[in-house]
DNA sequence: TTCTTATTTAGCTAAATAGCAAAATAATAA
DNA sequence: TTATTATTTTGCTATTTAGCTAAATAAGAA
């Protein structure tokens, strides 16, 4: 949880998901949007594959990245619960988890 | 934005939100529930309150600090909704902002 | 006034972070 | 094989952050 709080506390990052969440995206074509260099795109990538929102699938000589989108929007309506019953409807009639983790 | 995710980047801070989510605690109580130093809860505290997710109010010598949940839910969600449609739904359906900002 | 309590600010150090350019890896193309 | 392209890792510097103690402020109590 302090993971990927710590990683969305970065606006290019944050930036990066709204990308992938267009569709799955090699570095490259994650890094023209952007004014920085590729390593540091990667450095971003792969703390956001560390905090688990991101998922990385090898294509040839490309490497293409694609959102995991609940283990983004999971921890945070869990954090929202305290916050918003809203957040605590969504939560409650959550379906149970799947993947491994 | 970039703010309030800064803000909540910090175990500390987060939990700070929730002992307020409670009841509006002053400095000193919000600290009896830390180990941190009390300087340190009030460097805390003012990073919550540029953030604009608590207010504080002058109650004699004490400070007593209190949540502005619209202030930490509202860009939660609004962020959520490039990653979930129930973000959007309860976007879609939020009452007009009435506060100042 | 002086003393005490509550909180913030200042000044410091250690650790974490973000960016870069250059070097290393990995895969494809010639 | 050598060369090229895509990506990651390394090594660096500058900036930010988190924590501390000590000093400053502000209010209440004596």
């Amino acid at each position: 949880m302090d993971e990927i709080f710590k990683a969305l506390a970065s606006e290019p990052r944050r930036r990066i998901l709204r990308h992938l969440a267009i569709e799955p995206m090699t570095v490259g074509e994650i890094a023209d949007n952007f004014e920085m260099a590729m390593p540091s795109i990667s450095r971003h990538l792969s703390i956001l594959r560390a905090a688990g929102v991101v998922r990385e699938q090898k294509r040839g000589q490309y490497v293409l990245y694609m959102l995991v989108a609940d283990r983004l929007t999971a921890p945070l309506y869990d954090f929202l619960t305290d916050f918003s019953e809203q957040a605590r409807e969504i939560v409650e009639t959550r379906p149970r988890r799947r993947g491994r983790d």
